[in-house]
This record gives C-alpha cells, structure tokens and sequence, in this order.
DNA sequence: TTGGTTGTGGAACGATTGTTCAAAAACCAT
DNA sequence: ATGGTTTTTGAACAATCGTTCCACAACCAA
C-alpha cells in the first residue's frame, strides 16, 4: 500500500465547476484551478490526467448534482404539475443572480466547448437528456393523475420546456430585466392549463 | 496624402466572423487571424487596435447583416404572419447546416464574452434588442391588420419567439434530432393561431 | 524499522499567446 | 521626380499557456 490523498474530491470538483461556470473554459486556467483547488500541478495532473480530463469530471460533478436537484424539486410541491410551477418560479427568482455566473453551466459547455469537443457534447447531451426525461415522467404522472389535459404530449411538452429554459438562461446572461423573465415565465405555464 | 489600404475592411471582417463563430473568441488565436484574413499582425493592429477590437468589429458587422436578412424575410412572405411562419421554417432547415457553426454568433457571445465584458455585453444586446423590436412590430403589423388575434400581446409574443429560438439553437448545437427541431416549431407557431 | 509505493511541492519545460516595432514599399500632392 | 505620409512585412517581444519532472514526504505491509 502508499500515501493516501489528502485532497477531498468532492471539494475539488466543487471549485472547479465553479471557476469554469464563471470564467469558460479556455479562460480558466491551469494556474486558476491550481490556486482555486489548492492543488498543485502534480497532484491535479495525477488526479485527472489533464485540464481536459478536470473539466470532464467537473461536468459530470454538476450534472449528477443539478439532476438530483431538480429531481428534488419537482416532487417536493405535492402535484407534479406543481412541481414543474415551483421549478420554473425558482427559474425567475435565481434570475438576477445566476447573471453573475450566466446561464446553467451545461449550456455554457454547449455552445463554447462541446460543438468542437466530440467528448464534451456526449457527456453534456447525456445529462441534459436525463433532465428531460425527468421532466417527461412527471408530465406523463400528470396527465395519469387527470393533472394535465389528455390531448397534451408530455414527450413535445417536455422538449419545450427544455428549449424555454435554456433561453431563459441566454436572455438572463445577455442582461434583461427580470420582469422580463416573469412575464415569459407566465406565458410557458400557460401552455399547461 | 499616402498610401491606401489594401485590403477589403468587409471581407476580412467576414472571415473574422467566420472564425469567431466556428471556435469561439478565446479558442481563436491571432495567429489563425493573421492567416485567414491574409493580413499581417501589423495591419491588423493598425486596423482594429486589438484582437477585442477585431472581435467587436466583426460582432457588429455580423448583427447589421443578420438584421437585415431577417428583416429580408420577415417582409417577403406577403403578410406579417406568414413572413414569421417563413422565419421559424427556416430555423427548421438551416438546423443541420447550422451545427457546424453552433448557434447564432450573437448567442455563442453571450455565454461566452459578454457575461464578463461589459462592452461586449452592451453591443450583443443591443443587436438583440434590435432583432426583437422587428419582430415586435412585425407582430403589431399583423395584429393591425387582424391577422393575429386581438388578445395576443406583441410584446410578450416577441420576447417569447427570442427566448425560442436561442432555445433552439442551444438544442442544435447539443445535436438534436431535427425531428424534434420541426416538432418545436410547429409548438410555437401554434402560439399565433 | 524497513522497503515499497504513492501523493505532494514547486521549479522548469517548450510552445503558443497577444502585441510591438522598425525597415521597406506604395501611394498622393506638389 | 521628390517629399511626406501611411501601409505592409515579418521578425521579435515578454508573458502566459498546459504540462512534465523529480526530490521529498507520507503512508501501509511486513
């Protein structure tokens, strides 16, 4: 046997999902993370091979946690419809603060990092394709318990969701008032009455 | 008097676009710069001061073009309504094209930039905000004229069909199906009926 | 305690980054 | 043709990039 780590990992890819959320990744560098993880050089490089290898395991990290966040949410509200309502509220209350990190930081990955990167848009697809699927099975619990319309389709209701938050999260980022927010907000909720 | 530029200030800002757009403003180097604009590091600095000068230079040359093509289309499908439905088809087909270069510049420079440069920031919007007022007097053109109902609010409408489409093109640019492209559209278009 | 193994610390690497600079070339007004 | 002014050329700059390396420290099994 040998040394045993010092390093807590979980703490580690906390700090750097949150120096690559604000910063992007290739603006983040290696001299950030060492200093933002308290690691040095050699111990990142033998933890996660390389910064490649690092935002990986810190994309993996957010998205494991942002499920079961969202998984939280969305049936802690009694209904599942109203799961949804409390979901897409929390969306227009963290509006003026998440600006400061802009966006979730999946689809930052999307558009800077996953388009060139084949591995990134894998692992990025997957977790946003587990959220929507999450968002599909509450709908269909829905439209069981006679809480959604039977003409609605949880499967294209759930695609839509996904496509309003993530525009959200754009108009957020480009600086829009909150009202704004609000008010689409409102009009996606619409959909499901 | 002395001597004249060489070069031709709109071709070297499309190809500057060209390249942003394809790799994102930190992943393009002016190395890559000086080769596809065929200008040396000297001309280009005498031109546009900085690579952040090149970049916004080409940011505005890209929203002026874009507005007017949208502009282009929103006019030539014989009434206000029809010029959005011809729009939203479009979105539909350049889909695919469209994966390669991921998005719209605008919203890959939203995630990217803008969020940590104001200046940036402030351009990107106001590109944004522009396209939006177009839409919105579109749709007020059409409520005018009693193509749209006259419970809908072009204001709300408008703000909706941006947060769409940079919805859209995140989902794009993930590589969705183009299926599930179409099937959005036809969501949102229901919007207007 | 000792040998084997693995993590840590931090200097150092070559490559590439954005940018500058000075000499040469090209143009216009006179 | 000449002088004045600006562009072009391309080498060179310091700084920073991601990464490697190795002596040392820390741990476990024996």
């Amino acid at each position: 046997m040998a040394r045993p780590a010092e390093f807590d990992r979980e703490q580690v890819l906390d700090r750097a999902v949150t120096a690559f959320w604000r910063q992007g990744y290739c603006a983040t560098s290696m001299a950030q993370l060492t200093e933002t993880t308290e690691l040095n050089p050699g111990s990142l490089y033998a933890a996660f091979k390389s910064k490649e290898g690092l935002f990986l395991a810190a994309l993996d990290h957010y998205g494991r946690r942002g499920l079961e966040d969202i998984r939280k949410t969305l049936s802690s509200a009694g209904t599942p419809l109203n799961g949804v309502r409390v979901f897409l509220e929390q969306l227009t209350e963290t509006a003026a603060e998440s600006q400061a990190r802009g966006s979730c930081f999946l689809v930052n990955t999307v558009l800077e990092v996953a388009r060139n990167n084949p591995q990134v848009r894998r692992r990025v697809k997957h977790h946003l394709d587990a959220v929507e699927a999450l968002f599909r099975r509450t709908l269909q619990a829905a439209k069981e318990e006679g809480e959604l319309a039977a003409d609605k389709d949880p499967e294209v209701l759930a695609a839509f969701i996904m496509t309003n938050v993530w525009g959200l999260r754009v108009l957020v980022a480009a600086g829009a008032d909150p009202r704004r927010v609000r008010d689409l907000v409102e009009q996606l909720m619409s959909f499901f009455d």
